[in-house]
DNA sequence: ATGGTGGTTTTACCA
């Protein structure tokens, strides 16, 4: 089975892209993040006209998740005990024998910032509901747009992004107390090169010229290492007219 | 050169 996470950066701009590239990539489950719609808005239809269920917890202008997927979505979860937190940023769902959390995790704006801040709590108390979660079903995937580049392979300058926002000390090691919960990058399975990406700014012609970031993460449960057959980052939809910034980053499971 | 692009209930804010 194919999973993938896409930040789409308005989901209201980028259907006709989620559209085409369910239609080649087939993935099975999918995650998105900053759909930037409030649920009244969201498009259910077009998306289960797709052959999807889909669960959604949006707000509008700002971040918004939500979770498609081939088999129905059970067990949603979108609001984490000790973080009362009015954006929707988390979407926690049981899809066949999967438990799948998909994190649009803050940005954080500066390093030592009101945001940055807000960013490292963030990240403190998911982390502790996902430990949780792997306690109760180590068959978890945790995807999405993790605001953070694991170490300098996964960034295009690493001296001009030294201790920067997304690329800071604490970031990574929060990124790390994550993973030493029980995840794998499952990119990193795969492949242990720099010079793979996810994310090029609009600006600078950052696509161009390949100035990216490594951000977007399918961390897949220790117990599911068996069953991954390829991890990639599609590039292709980058490049169509009127992109999200984000390229759909996918993990290839083995069945069961 | 402290900018630049793109999205959004837009002339400010977020990324």
């Amino acid at each position: 089975m194919r999973i993938a996470t896409w930040n789409v950066n308005s989901l209201n701009v980028r259907l006709p892209h989620v559209e085409l590239w369910c239609a080649s990539a087939q993935p099975d489950v999918l995650a998105l993040q900053e759909t930037k719609l409030e649920d009244a808005k969201f498009p259910r239809a077009a998306i289960e006209a797709l052959g999807y269920h889909v669960a959604f917890s949006g707000q509008k202008t700002y971040n918004g998740v939500a979770l498609m997927a081939r088999q129905p979505i059970l067990d949603v979860v979108t609001d984490i005990p000790g973080l009362d937190d009015p954006q929707r940023r988390v979407l926690v769902a049981t899809v066949g024998e999967l438990r799948v959390a998909n994190l649009y995790v803050v940005n954080g704006q500066a390093v030592g910032s009101e945001k940055y801040a807000y960013k490292l709590d963030w990240l403190a108390k998911v982390s502790a509901f996902l430990a949780g979660e792997l306690r109760n079903d180590p068959r978890l995937v945790v995807m999405g747009d993790f605001n953070i580049a694991p170490d300098d392979r996964d960034v295009h300058d690493p001296v001009a992004w030294h201790e920067q926002i997304l690329c800071s000390t604490p970031e990574r090691e929060a990124l790390r107390r994550l993973l030493d919960l029980g995840l794998l990058d499952s990119f990193r399975l795969f492949d242990a090169d720099p010079g793979h990406y996810s994310w090029w700014d609009y600006r600078q012609a950052g696509f161009r010229r390949n100035l990216g970031l490594r951000i977007d993460l399918v961390l897949a449960g220790e117990r599911l290492k068996a069953r991954a057959r390829a991890a990639t980052i599609d590039r292709i939809p980058r490049a169509w007219e009127r992109p999200s910034d984000h390229a759909p980053a996918l993990l290839e499971l083995a069945d069961d």
